[in-house]
Formats: C-alpha cells, structure tokens, sequence
DNA sequence: ATTATCTATAGATCTATAGATAATGC
DNA sequence: ATTATCTATAGATCTATAGATAATGC
C-alpha cells in the first residue's frame, strides 16, 4: 500500500497558523453575530463553532466587545472603499452633470455585487451589517465606516437635484438606505410572504430594481412652486 | 396644618392592582427590549426598571419569551387593526380604480399616525417592532399578526397595476416595509449624518414623504413591451 | 381565602485570568 | 525562546422555583 499521499502534516509556520486561527474565528463570530446579534452570542459559542477553547478568544481578543468591532472591521472597509471608488469614477464620468439614477446605480449596484460574487462570507457580512445598522451597539462604527461614502452620495445627489433642499435629499437617502439595511438583513420574510415567488437572498432581483425605483422616488419629491 | 389632603392610599382592588402592575412590566419590558433586543435585556432589569423583585416576572409570565411576546401582542392587533380598516376602507372608495399611492397611503400615514399621535409608548413600540423584524426571533410573530394587512395591500396593488408581475409588486412592497421598518428603528443616524437637519423621530416630516416617494417607485418597475 | 409580592436559594452559564503544555523558531 | 493552545478556576450573573409574608375579598 503506497503511503506517499497520506496526510502530510502541512507545517505551518507560525504566522500562517496565527492567520487562520484569526479567520477562523471571525468566521464563526461573524455567521453567529448576524444570527444572534452581541448579546445573543456568547464567546464560549464561538469557540465551540470553530472546534477550540474559549479562552482562545482571549488570547486574540481582549474581549467581546473587540472581538465584534473586529468582524466589522474587517470587512466594512472593503465595500466602503469600493463605493467610494464607484462614485469617484461616476462623478468624472457624469462631468458636471450627474443623474439620481446614475449615483444610485454607482453606490447600490457596487455594494450588491459584492454581495452576489462573494459567496456565504459575504452573505453572512451583509446579514451581520445590517444588525449593525439596526442596534444601538453599531451606531458609532456605522458612523466611522460609513460617514465618508455617504456624503460623498449626499454631495453628488445635491448636484443632480439642486433646486431641492438638504431635507429633501436626506430624507431620500433614508429610503435608500433603509431598503438597503432591509436586504442586507435577510429576513426570510418575503419568501413566506410572496409563497416562495421571492428569496429575500436574491440580491440579483433586488440589483436590477433598487436604484431605478429610488431615483423614482427621488424626483417624487420634486420642489413645487417658484 | 390640614391633613385633608394626606396621601390617601387609593385602595386598589386587586384586579386593579394586577392589571396596573401588569402594564408597568410590559412599559418597562417594551422600553428596554426595543433597545437592547431579546437577549441584551434580563428579567433583573425589567424589574429593577419597575421597581419589584425579580421573581415576580415568572409570577407574571412563564419565562422571559413570554414576556417578550406580550409586550408584542399588546399593541401589534392594534396597528395592524387600524391599517386593515384603513385599507378596506380606501379599496370601497376607490372602486374598482386604487392607485397605488393611495393604498399606500392608507397604509403608511394610517401607522406613521398611530405613532405620531401616540406619545413615548407607542415611539418605544415602534422601535421595539423595528427589534422584532430585523431579528430571527420576531419572524413568527411578523408572519402571524402582519401577514393578513401585507397581503391585502398586496391585493390592492395588484388590482392598481394589472400589468405588472407578481415579482415586481412583491419587491416594490419590499423596498416599502424596509423603509418602514427602518423609520420605526429611530436609530439616529440620520441626525447625525445630516447634522441634525433631519431626526429620526420626526415621523411628520417622513408621512409626508414616504407614499409619494415609493408611489413614483413602483411606476417605475412598469414592464417594457407588450 | 385568595392573590400580590418578596426572601432565599439551586443550578446553570458566562467572562476573564493565571498558569501549564505543546508546538514552532533559531 | 517564543508563541499557540489548553486546563483549572474565580467571581459574577441569570433564570427559575419553593415557600414565606402581607395585602385584599367575602
């Protein structure tokens, strides 16, 4: 029986061993986080998901508060930045002369495809965003994360809509944004609602609608009079 | 000195008794839930917030679950009543001819008011709902008291877009709900974002935005071709 | 007599830390 | 030598129950 292809201990170095024990970790927290939100995971949970002990957590986290910012930290970047660069690149593209629609489709359709492309992980990302988005916990690292990328929105919607007030144009970007929050969240609700018609994990359907039916409703609010 | 008017003990009966304490656990619970979640709130909390010993929620309730799921009932029916009249009510005046933004409408400004007029309780249980349909745990509790308002909004729409799919109507109400229920979560970022032009508990200011707003997105999902 | 409220306590977690063990690193 | 992982455990909760006490009810 040739033994040449069994199971070679691959030896990890260290810093190799370190890196995935990490990922591991956020892995475990992140898929239990979005289910359970922070009070409804416990360290021991998360230790037990990725097979180790639970003061392993302590020795990669101070606690579990850090362990949470960690998860989103390590991802909120990415989809910031990529919205970032969409809307960059939208606003030269447009000139001076940005649409609603056009700024929409830049900060929705990067975000989404983020989502469809990257696989579990990054469904499990956007379920745990979304809790985020909704508990008093999130509200500071949402504010840090995000503020940049949103008023870069604001600031390109404000040009394509310049006779409408600040009001106006915020209050738009709360429907956006609370829709958005909505579907990150996946709540399975829709599935039941519409007797399996929709999968409230079916960001494809959501991308082809959304930034269409906010512009919509964006130019809804058109100022009357003078 | 008068003694007339000493601190008469009001001599409640016991039925009023129960029924008083009754509402002060489920003001307490409601408060406290809609901001920490199911899991981030403990039976020692509600009750030190009342102002009684721990042991008298089970004398109450059989566990916590069941205090959370009261704190829902007590005023889900309602809003959900008022809305279901509201919406019969605009499919008799409207005919065979609803328009979309007037069952919306209906719908919207109808709970958008319960809130509005309804003082600190209902603004804690607005948030308290946002809670209960952001988390795995408010998902039979959205299905069984929302489920029968949604479909026939969902009924009326159809009968006001004939040429539409289901898929699309599904969606539109969709993004509708996520935007509801983001309103009702009050989380203040908005406040900060817009540097305090806009806040989330100005629910006026939101009614007189929301129907309009998705209204004009729905028609803009309006099939292509024949 | 019945019911609202409290006292006392068991048993189960949960977080966090100190210190041991077993690997990799030079 | 250094670092990744585990063992053991302290101390703090938390839920839930049994049984006592103090009110209202006839």
């Amino acid at each position: 029986m040739p033994e040449s292809k069994a199971v070679k201990p691959p030896r990890r170095s260290k810093a190799e061993q370190r890196a995935e024990t990490l990922e591991q970790i956020l892995d475990a927290a992140e898929y239990l986080f979005s289910r359970h939100g922070l009070h409804g995971v416990t360290l021991r949970d998360v230790a037990q998901r990725v097979g180790v002990h639970t003061s392993l957590m302590h020795y990669y986290f101070d606690d579990k508060r850090s362990l949470f910012d960690a998860v989103f930290a390590r991802r909120a970047g990415i989809t910031s930045g990529r919205r970032m660069e969409a809307l960059d690149r939208y606003a030269q593209e447009a000139g001076g002369k940005p649409t609603v629609e056009g700024a929409l489709h830049a900060f929705l359709d990067t975000d989404l495809d983020l989502y469809i492309d990257g696989g579990d992980a990054w469904m499990n990302y956007a379920k745990f965003g979304a809790q985020v988005s909704n508990t008093p916990e999130g509200a500071e690292l949402m504010d840090r994360y995000f503020d940049p990328v949103v008023l870069k929105l604001i600031g390109i919607l404000k040009q394509a809509l310049p006779d409408y007030s600040e009001e106006d144009i915020f209050w738009g970007y709360f429907f956006v944004t609370g829709s958005l929050m909505h579907t990150l969240g996946q709540t399975g609700r829709i599935d039941r609602l519409s007797d399996g018609l929709c999968t409230s994990g079916d960001f494809a359907a959501i991308k082809a609608r959304m930034a269409r039916f906010m512009a919509a409703g964006f130019m809804s609010l058109k100022p009357t009079g003078s």
